[in-house]
RNA sequence: GGGCCUGUAGCUCAGUUUCGGUUAGAGCGCACGCCUGAUAAGCGUGAGGUCGAUGGUUCAAAUCCAUCCAGGCCCA
């Protein structure tokens, strides 16, 4: 007789391959049908949910996802689903940041020449049109990892009503009086008339002169120079751009290096760095010389030289951006041609001064070279240089120079108005330091990160001279320039923007937006200048706090937790603070949650030219979007993190293993009915109490590792629980019960309660990392009366206290050592060719004190447990020839092979095989499973004789 | 060059903080074996690490200190 037919085996349409990258599509097909965020935002609200506010932070809108974009999204979508299990109302808003130089860089090269016959508002239209092209793109692409959120109502920088906001946001700093303008160093194209950001400039090796030049001290140095006598003293510069010349306003020095004074023998003692020295000295051609002084710059600090051309003083100060590298020490200072010439100019009050025009043309300021484009003009000054006697030595010097993008000609540096946030006139700087301890920064570093960039940053220069942007929507007085600030002004441009967005602002002139009653508060001036500027797009996202959390009903300001890549703390982090902090006073976030990069294998960042990118959409399409949020769950993302081929097969592995322990759970929960068919705690065998004192452990530490953002340990835990505590222990345990009791034996059904909790308390716990699959396990769960449509309307599974059983668990960590050593033991047997299979064994363990107890106590369910035929124990005594554990001491094993027959049925070997009439192959255990099993099926004429 | 961070088996992670303390753990992968009633599954056993390097403090260092190397982000 076949009795394979008599046993109850795992029975599930659950399937055992998953077919990601075909079902996912399917799923988020159904979820989008049944409507299913919606529903869960209905459920939030009729329970009356405190929110969970996770503010995204706007990809850009250019270019198809990359891996980082992936991850990036993927936290964010596990963090919102999983603070939605956990009781919460976690609204998800996806944003874009639209405006930028990239869009309109691209836009430019699509137009090409046509761009010069276009007007600004239809080049912006395009700009609007290609980031609404990858809007989409980005989009479908994020839907297909599975996050979850208002895709229909994502905000965008440049809807109208966001526009809107930026210049009421910026108006506001305008009001305040943090906004400002001045002069500031930029990168100009004098060809194409037009101001450069970095990311349009190409470097290119180039031949300029370097010229040294002295400029003569006019005041006194005997107290530093004590044997200076009557000869004159100079500091030496260097430069490679002599038009810069007339333009210079001071000489930087190293406030740590050495300098000092060197007697040429000619009447000029020249100040330089020490360890230059010798270098300049052959350059200069001057062979018989002598080191009069040691000079500290300190003593230097602003002494005052002749300007070698004008009549100008040229100020001595002190900078760390002074270098040995090349030149003199001494550095020629143009605070109007250079960043760091203009940001330590403006430590000693120095001006922006840049007699340069549009063209590149000296102003009319610049004696004998006005009307000169600079770079010509180079040779005129070094000979007035040499005519005047300041010139110290000359040669050429090819080096690495900025070129335009574009033309491809010599950029030059040179400054023009710019609008600032003043970082220290409204003590913003101070304020903001105050919100960052206010704020909980995860990893704790990044509070330290920060803080030491806002700490030191310059001014915030917002202005762009840029097409596709937020206008600075603000007008100052043609005469005095002062700043328009003008409530109903104000309101006025903010209602403008919202009706015809930013591109009314060029589309009207002064007079249309500004009443004509309007006076300069300063100087009464009626005649104002609208500013064409746009600003900084980090402006524009750095208000979302404003457009999005304060604009939308159902966010909070602040949110509970902004999460990007940690070099956000330059970029959003750090915008969104100055411009909550300036206007609100209050950082817009109660915690800032940072990732690390994406790397490769080796470590190291991922590039095109390398060739080690790895793309989100071929990860999909080979292995599935929930291998790539599984990758992301494994990982501790705090640091960068790696990914490569090696390490996807690893976790499609990982995966394979979760989900088939899944399926097999499911696969014996086929004819269980937990609504009627549970089994009390109390009424439970041991081991099934174990599996939910394991399961508790599970759950808690899950639950508490979601709150403190630590997915990877989910991971390995729910990873761990499945191999180490189900697969290999519990479930392979479990099989002889499952298998071979009648269905609806209390013993089976005590399992299947037991399964039901785990496979229930599992699939939810994995739903915020593995939607889909979670999903799938909750369909073919058996149905209750309570089992909600989706797994993602429900909440984490309530943890029952008494499943923690700790004595219980300290038994049965003892019980699985031993278990441990018995399979070394039947490995043992097995490789001397003694037995196969652990049930052609029979066991005899000797052991003491309280493993002794113990095995004692268990000892009827001890051949269960070993899954082996028998199992006897003996206290106190040697066994021969037995395994002698290394482990648990005074524990031995003798593994003989069992010498009864084989149950057809159970496989067990017992001595009660054969006792049975009618089923001569079956041991007495089935017999009896086989007579209730029938009788309850009603299919077994012949067993009413009363015997069962 | 500066600021912040990281480095533990081939891979993913524990252990390092606050308190230095047996032989540094787990799983995967790998090798070998068992089973064929989770079967394109399941079970078992085993081999893998000078804890990035060097120096120091200490009776004792993966853990504390210093320097260096490698890597990442942000500046210059």
């Amino acid at each position: 007789m076949n009795y394979k037919k008599t046993l109850n085996l795992p029975k599930t349409k659950f399937p055992m391959k998953a077919n990601l990258a075909q079902r996912e599509p399917a799923q988020l097909k159904t979820w989008a049908e049944d409507r299913l965020y919606e529903k869960i935002r209905e459920l939030s609200e009729k329970e009356n949910r405190t929110p969970f506010i996770l503010h995204d932070g706007p990809p850009y809108a250019n270019g198809r996802i990359h891996i980082g974009t992936a991850l990036n999204k993927i936290l964010k979508d596990i963090i919102v689903r999983s603070h939605q299990m956990a009781g919460f109302d976690a609204v998800y808003v996806p944003g874009w940041d639209c405006h930028g130089l990239p869009i309109e860089h691209n836009v430019d090269k699509e137009l090409g020449p046509k761009k010069k016959d276009m007007s600004i508002s239809s080049i912006r239209k395009q700009c609007r049109k290609y980031a609404g092209k990858f809007i989409d793109i980005q989009r479908k692409e994020f839907k297909r990892l599975g996050v979850m959120g208002e895709w229909e109502q994502p905000y965008l920088t440049m809807n109208y009503a966001y526009e809107a906001i930026i210049a009421r946001e910026c108006g506001k700093f305008a009001a305040n009086g943090a906004l400002f303008r001045s002069k500031k160093p930029i990168y100009w194209c004098s060809s194409c008339n037009t101001a450069l950001a970095e990311a349009e400039i190409e470097y290119a090796d180039e031949s300029s002169p370097s010229i040294y030049v002295k400029f003569s001290v006019k005041d006194d140095l005997t107290d530093i120079i004590p044997d200076l006598g009557e000869k004159k003293a100079f500091i030496v510069i260097w430069t490679t751009t002599p038009w810069t010349i007339p333009a210079n306003l001071a000489i930087a020095l190293h406030p740590d290096f050495e300098y000092v004074a060197v007697d040429t023998k000619n009447g000029d003692v020249l100040i330089l760095a020490r360890e230059l020295v010798q270098s300049c000295m052959e350059l200069f051609e001057i062979t018989d010389y002598e080191i009069i002084a040691d000079i500290q710059a300190s003593q230097l600090e602003k002494k005052v030289c002749s300007h070698p051309m004008y009549d100008r003083d040229s100020l001595v100060i002190l900078g760390d951006h002074v270098t040995l590298e090349a030149g003199t020490g001494c550095v020629h200072t143009a605070p109007g041609h250079g960043r760091e010439d203009h940001e330590v100019g403006l430590a000693y009050g120095l001006e922006a001064y840049s007699p340069v025009d549009d063209n590149g043309c000296f102003t009319k300021e610049v004696e004998d070279f006005a009307g000169q484009f600079v770079f010509d003009a180079n040779k005129g000054i070094i000979s007035a240089l040499k005519d005047s006697g300041a010139l110290a030595a000359q040669a050429k010097m090819k080096h690495s120079y900025p070129h335009c993008w574009r033309c491809k000609q010599s950029v030059i540096f040179r400054a023009t108005p710019q609008w600032f946030i003043s970082m220290d006139k409204t003590d913003l700087r101070k304020r903001s330091l105050e919100e960052i301890d206010r704020v909980e920064w995860i990893p704790k570093w990044g509070r330290e990160r920060i803080y030491g960039m806002i700490e030191n940053r310059p001014d915030w220069c917002v202005s762009r001279q840029r097409t596709w942007g937020v206008p600075i929507a603000v007008f100052y007085c043609k005469d005095c320039e002062t700043v328009l600030t003008d409530q109903d002004t104000d309101d006025r441009i903010h209602d403008l923007f919202k009706e015809h967005g930013a591109d009314i602002w060029f589309e009207k002139d002064v007079k249309d937006i500004l009443s004509e009653n309007i006076t300069c508060a300063s100087c009464g001036s009626k005649e104002f200048i609208k500013e064409n500027d746009i600003l900084d797009v980090w402006f524009d996202s750095g208000v979302s706090h404003a457009a999005v959390l304060e604009e939308r009903p159902n966010l909070t300001w602040p949110a509970d937790l902004y999460l990007e890549g940690s070099d956000q703390h330059r970029g959003w982090f750090h915008s969104s603070l100055l411009t909550a902090v300036g206007i609100r006073d209050a950082a817009p976030y109660k915690a800032v949650l940072t990732h690390g990069f994406v790397v490769d294998e080796a470590g190291k960042k991922m590039s095109k030219s390398v060739g080690n990118v790895v793309a989100p959409k071929e990860v999909i399409d080979e292995y599935g979007a929930e291998i790539l949020r599984l990758w992301v769950s494994a990982s501790d993302y705090r640091d960068d993190i790696r990914i490569s081929q090696n390490i996807l097969k690893q976790l499609s592995d990982a995966y394979r293993r979760i989900r088939n322990t899944c399926r097999f759970m499911l696969g014996n929960l086929s004819d269980y009915d937990p609504d009627t068919q549970s089994v009390d705690y109390e009424s439970m065998t041991d081991l099934d109490k174990f599996a939910l004192h394991r399961l508790f452990g599970l759950l808690k530490k899950g639950v508490s590792a979601y709150d403190r953002y630590e997915f990877h340990v989910i991971y390995h835990s729910m990873y761990n629980f499945c191999t180490l505590d189900l697969s290999s222990v519990y479930l392979d345990i479990l099989k002889d019960r499952l298998y071979t009791s009648y269905s609806d034996s209390a013993k089976r059904r005590s399992a299947q309660t037991v399964l039901h909790i785990i496979v229930n308390g599992l699939a939810r716990l994995m739903a915020p990392l593995l939607p889909f699959t979670a999903e799938e396990v909750w369909k073919y769960m058996p149905q209750t009366q309570d089992k909600a449509d989706s797994i993602h309307l429900e909440t984490f599974i309530e943890i029952d206290e008494k499943w923690n059983n700790e004595s219980l668990g300290k038994k049965w960590d003892i019980l699985l050592q031993v278990r441990g050593e018995v399979t070394k033991a039947l490995e043992e047997a097995r490789a001397e060719k003694r037995i196969g299979h652990p049930l052609d064994a029979v066991l005899t363990l000797s052991a003491t004190d309280e493993v002794y107890e113990l095995l004692d106590e268990y000892l009827v369910d001890l051949r269960d447990i070993f899954i082996v035929s028998g199992v006897s124990i003996i206290k106190d005594q040697a066994l021969e020839n037995a395994f002698e554990s290394e482990i648990v001491s005074d524990l031995s094993i003798l593994v003989q092979k069992a010498a009864n027959s084989k149950c057809e049925r159970c496989w067990v070997h017992d001595d009660s095989v054969g006792t049975v009439d009618d089923h001569p192959g079956i041991c007495s255990r089935c017999y009896e499973q086989l007579e209730k099993g029938q009788l309850e099926k009603g299919q077994l004429e012949k067993s009413d004789d009363g015997s069962a």
